[in-house]
DNA sequence: ACTTACGGGACTCCCCGTTCTT
DNA sequence: AAGAACGGGGAGTCCCGTAAGT
C-alpha cells in the first residue's frame, strides 16, 4: 500500500488543482460581494468551469466554505496521544497539534473562512452540523480509549460539550481578530475541565 | 387597544389556529413522505392555504419544524432562580422547569419533532443554529448574574458547552425513545459540573 | 355558472396572452433553429419571461408544441352525433367537425405544428402518448354509447386502432403538404370500416 | 472473419452478458424505487460498470426497458408467410409466430417489461414511438407484397391501425395479468378484419 | 388581507463528447 | 483498442421573495 503515494497520478493532481481553484475564486468573490450575493454561476465562470462541474466538486454552495481536511489530521494526532492522558486532555492535545501543523498561510485561510462562517447564518448552521460529525468521530475514538460503546451517553455528552465549546471559540475569534485560536481553545478546555464554574 | 391579555382577540386566535393547522399538516406529510420529498405547495394545499400564505406564517420550510415557544418560558424560569445558585445550576433548573411546565401532549409533540429534527440533516443544522441563539440569550442573562459583559469569553464558553451538551441529549433521546428528556438532561449537567471526567 | 363567461377577468386574459406569446416565440425559434437547438432559456428571453415562468405555463419543453384545446371540442362534437350512427361513424364525424370549426389561421398553425411533431422524434413520441389519452376519453364516450364498461377490450381495440390510423394520417400529411387533413382522415376511416383489405 | 454463426465469439458473448446484467439490475431497481427515482448512476453501480459504459450499451435510460430483439424475428416470420394470405393475416401470423418462438422465461420478462412500460408515461411514449418504427418496417414488407410504394397512404393506414391496435392489446394485458398475449392479439386482428363494428 | 404571478437561484439528473489510462 | 474518468450543457424541480392584483 506504499505504492501510489509518490505518484498521485496526473488525474488526481488536476482534480485537486481544480478544487483549489474553485475554492479560491469562491472565497474571493464572497469577500468582495458577500456570500449570498455571489451565485454559483459566477463562481463557475471565475474558475472557468461549468456550473454543473461546480456541483461535481462541491455538493452545495456552502460546502466550498465548509469543507476542509482537518478531520483526518485530527484523528491521526489523537491516536498519537499517550494513553495516560485523560480523554479531555487527549482531545485538547490533538486539536492543538492539528493547528500547530498548519503553515501560516493555511492558518490565514482558516481565519478568513472562520470569519465568513460566523457571519453568514447558513454557513454557521452548516459548519456546526459538520462539527457534529467530526465529534461523532471523536466519540468513536474516545469510546475505544475508555472501553465503552460509541453510543454511550457519557461519551456523547463529552463530545457534544467539546463541540459546543469549540463553536464558542470560533465565535469569539471571529469577533476578536487578534485573539489566538490556540490560546482561546486552551482556555476553553480549561474551563470544561474545571466544571464551568465562575469564581 | 383596550383588549386585555386573557382574551387574545379573535384575530390572534384565528392566526394561531392557522399556524397550528399548517404545522400539523406539515409534520404529518413529513412523516409520511419525508422532509425533502414534501414541497411547500403540498403543505399549503393540505392546510388549504396558498403557498404565499405559508411564507407569511413561516419564513422558511424549516421553520415549521424548528419554531417553538420555549425561549420565553426559559427566560422567565431563569429569572426566577434564586441568586445563590451557581450559573450552571440556575440554567439547569430553568430548563427542567420549562420541561415540567408542559402537558403530556406537548411533550409528545416535542418528542416527535425531536425525532424528525435529528434525522434530517437540514433540520438538525437549523435547530442547532437556533439553539445558538437561545444560548446567546442565556449568555446575556448569565452575564447579568455574574456581572460580566455578554461578550466575555468565559460566558460564551459556558453557554456554548451547555448548548453542545444539549444537542447530545437531543440526539440520545432521538435514538432511545424510552429515555426521559429530563433525566438525560440532568445527567448532562452533572457531567459538565464534574469536568467531563471518566472515572 | 353562466357568470364569469362574459368577463374572463383581467388576470385570465393576461395569462392566456402570455401563454400564446410563449407558444408563438417558441414555434418561431423552432422553425428558425430547430427544436433541439433551441433552449428554453432562449424561448424565455424571446417571450420576455424568466425560464421558471416558462415551466409554470408548460410542464416540459415538448408541451409547447403538443398542447392544444382539441379534446374538449372533440368531446362536444361527439356528444352531438345522432345515436343511429355506428361508433366509428360518430367518431369520424366528430373529428371532422372539430377540424371544420377551425379558422384558416388555426388550421395553418395545426399544420405547422404537425410538421414539426412528425419531424422531431421526441415530439412524435409525446404526441402519440397524448393521443393515447385523447383516445381514452373517446373510449369512455363510446362505452357509454354501446353500453359497455370503459375497460372493455373491444372498446379499447376500437380506440387504439383509430389512434394508430390517425397517426398515419398525420405522418402522411406531414410528408405531403398539399394533402387535405380532412380528406385523408376520411380515407383512413373508410379503410378501417372496410377491414383494412387491399383489393 | 472465418468465425461462424453458432459460436458468436468470446467478445460478443461478454458484451451480451454485460448488457443482460445491466438490464436485469435496472429492471430490479425500477421495480423497487420507481423509474424516475432510479438514476443511471445507481444502475451503473449495481451492474458494476461506470456510468459512461452504461451509455455505451444503451443510448438512453429508456432504452434499457424498450430494447428488444423482436423486430428481426418478426421480419423473418413475415417473410415466411405464404403469399395467398391477406396482408392482415400475414402480419397476424408473423406476430403470433414471433410470440410462440419465445421460451416461458422470455415471455415472463416480456410481461414484466410490458407492465412497467404501460405504467410509466415516458416509457410508454418511447415504446409506442418504437413501435412506429417497427410498423415502418412492416410497411415496407407489405408494400413489396401488394406491389405499392412504401409511402402509399393505404399501406400507412394499414400499418398505423395495426400499431394502434397492438398498443391497446399491450395496455389491456398490463391491466389484466391473466390475459394471454396471443389470444388478445388474435381478438384484435379479428376486430380489425371485421371493420371495428359492434354487433 | 389574502392570493396570484413571476423572478431567480440552488440543485439534480440525463446525456454526450473528449481525454486519459490500462 | 477498450473502457473509465472528466467535463459540458441543458431540462426540470423546488424554495423563497416581491410585486401586483382582488
Amino acid at each position: 500500500m506504499t505504492k501510489n503515494q509518490p505518484v498521485p497520478g496526473l488525474r488526481e493532481r488536476k482534480k485537486a488543482k481544480t478544487m483549489a481553484s474553485i475554492q479560491m475564486h469562491a472565497l474571493r468573490l464572497f469577500r468582495e460581494h458577500g456570500y449570498n450575493a455571489t451565485t454559483v454561476e459566477q463562481i463557475a465562470e471565475a474558475a472557468e468551469i461549468s456550473p454543473s462541474t461546480f456541483f461535481r466538486y462541491f455538493a452545495t454552495k456552502e460546502d466550498v466554505v465548509i469543507m476542509d481536511n482537518y478531520d483526518p489530521v485530527l484523528i491521526a494526532e489523537f491516536e498519537n496521544q499517550p494513553p495516560e492522558l485523560s480523554p479531555l486532555q487527549a482531545v485538547r492535545n490533538a486539536m492543538l497539534a492539528g493547528l500547530a501543523s498548519m503553515s501560516a498561510d493555511e492558518l490565514d485561510t482558516v481565519f478568513e473562512r472562520n470569519q465568513l462562517i460566523m457571519t453568514v447564518p447558513e454557513l454557521r448552521a452548516a459548519t456546526i452540523n459538520n462539527l457534529t460529525q467530526t465529534m461523532q468521530m471523536i466519540t468513536e475514538l474516545v469510546a475505544g480509549r475508555v472501553g465503552k460503546p460509541a453510543n454511550d451517553l457519557d461519551i456523547r455528552l463529552f463530545a457534544g460539550s467539546i463541540m459546543g465549546m469549540t463553536v464558542s471559540v470560533m465565535l469569539h475569534c471571529a469577533e476578536n481578530p487578534d485573539a489566538s485560536f490556540s490560546d482561546t481553545l486552551i482556555k476553553g478546555f480549561n474551563r470544561l475541565e474545571a466544571g464551568l464554574t465562575f469564581n
